[in-house]
RNA sequence: GGAGGGAUGCCCGAGCGGCCAAAGGGAGCAGACUGUAAAUCUGCCGGCUCACGCCUUCGAAGGUUCGAAUCCUUCUCCCUCCA
């Protein structure tokens, strides 16, 4: 099974830059498990790697799509195994690096077995729910799958949709794909760095972050691309929705300490999932030189368990 | 100088005699998550307590009342209008 690196942690934790500096020593391409970096137009927004830190090292999975299209954690797994697989043939090392915990851990895990989204199904239930409100289709799934429901809130529209759009489009129910699932099997052999700064550190990184996103015209620029041409669903991204409102209303500074508040809220549900899934996080700050040879010995057959 | 309006929990803001530790929102804290995941959703959020409960809060000080964030008096500060 290949070995992979992983880098994790919420935003702003520095993985771009320490996933930049291990493929530069370690001869490693990088494959990005972000679910906002992969659309192209989205760069200041999303703090894509920039084009000196593309240029220093390979990322793969940056710009696979535009942000009209829907890039969802299924295909995402398809692209990254054949960057992964590509990296192998290359002989060169492969570096997972991202923020998005389901991407991750499907790509790790793999995903159950179960069609993929239908824009028809959600949409015809859309029109019939539309009235009826969340709860409602909360109780229709009881009907269908009730462990599902069980397991799912009455308001969570988005799970309730997939549980019904699954027994729909399978003619299983979703709870028992999931029963059978379980994220067991692993795909790759991983060493998971899990980056977690101090609270007021990783606070004081988006800050700044947050601040020059504002300074600089390139989030302004890509927003109003977005405006131009109607791709609504990118103003869901931190950042982007907030500039929209300023273009607006003419409050950019309410924009940017909404933006920055909204990403320190995304920052600790990234921590709360890695603290799962990834357990314990690196030390902090952490030491650069060792982490490189911890990664040379993991990458050379070193046995799990003896990384850190 | 005169006439009004206002001061509420970290912030904004509702309440205008009991059902008020006080709606709602924001922030904060914790959590869930199997093809929307930077999405979606949940809980906590004055203090003490595992809890029944107890204690201290609605600018300050007095008062009315069985009972006051809510009524009255004085004081402090803020805003608007007239001079």
């Amino acid at each position: 099974m290949l070995r992979l690196l992983v880098i994790c942690g919420p935003t702003a934790s520095g993985k771009t830059a320490l996933a930049v500096e291990m493929a530069e020593k370690l001869g490693g391409e990088i494959v990005s498990a972000d679910s906002q970096q992969c659309y192209r137009g989205l760069d200041a927004g999303t703090a894509k790697p920039t084009p000196d830190e593309q240029a220093r090292a390979r990322h793969h999975l940056l710009d696979v799509a535009d942000p009209e299209e829907q890039l969802d954690a299924a295909r995402f797994v398809q692209l990254a195994d054949a960057a992964i697989a590509g990296i192998d043939a290359r002989g060169k090392r492969a570096i997972v690096a991202g923020g998005t915990g389901l991407w991750i851990r499907a790509l790790l895990r793999g995903l159950l077995d179960a069609p993929g989204a239908s824009p028809e199904f959600r949409a015809a239930l859309r029109e019939e729910f539309d009235e009826l409100g969340v709860p409602a289709l909360h109780q229709r799934l009881q009907g269908i799958d009730p462990a599902a429901a069980a397991k799912i809130l009455p308001n969570d529209r988005v799970r309730i949709e997939r549980a019904l759009e699954v027994h729909a489009l399978s003619g299983r129910p979703l709870s028992e794909l999931q029963r059978e699932h379980r994220f067991a099997g692993a795909r790759y052999q991983a060493l998971i760095w899990f980056l977690d700064p101090p609270r007021e550190v990783l606070r004081e990184r988006i800050d700044t972050r947050t601040r020059k996103m504002f300074a600089g015209g390139s989030l302004r620029r890509e927003t109003e691309s977005l405006l131009e041409r109607g791709a609504t669903k990118a103003l869901k991204i931190i950042g982007y929705g907030e500039c929209a409102d300023a273009l607006r209303t003419g409050d950019w500074d309410l924009a940017e300490e909404r933006t920055k508040a909204r990403t320190r809220r995304y920052a600790k549900r990234q921590r709360t999932w890695f603290g799962k899934d990834a357990g314990p996080p690196l030390d902090w700050p952490f030491d650069a030189v060792r982490l490189c040879e911890v990664a040379r010995r993991w990458y050379e057959g070193a046995p799990a368990g003896q990384e850190r």
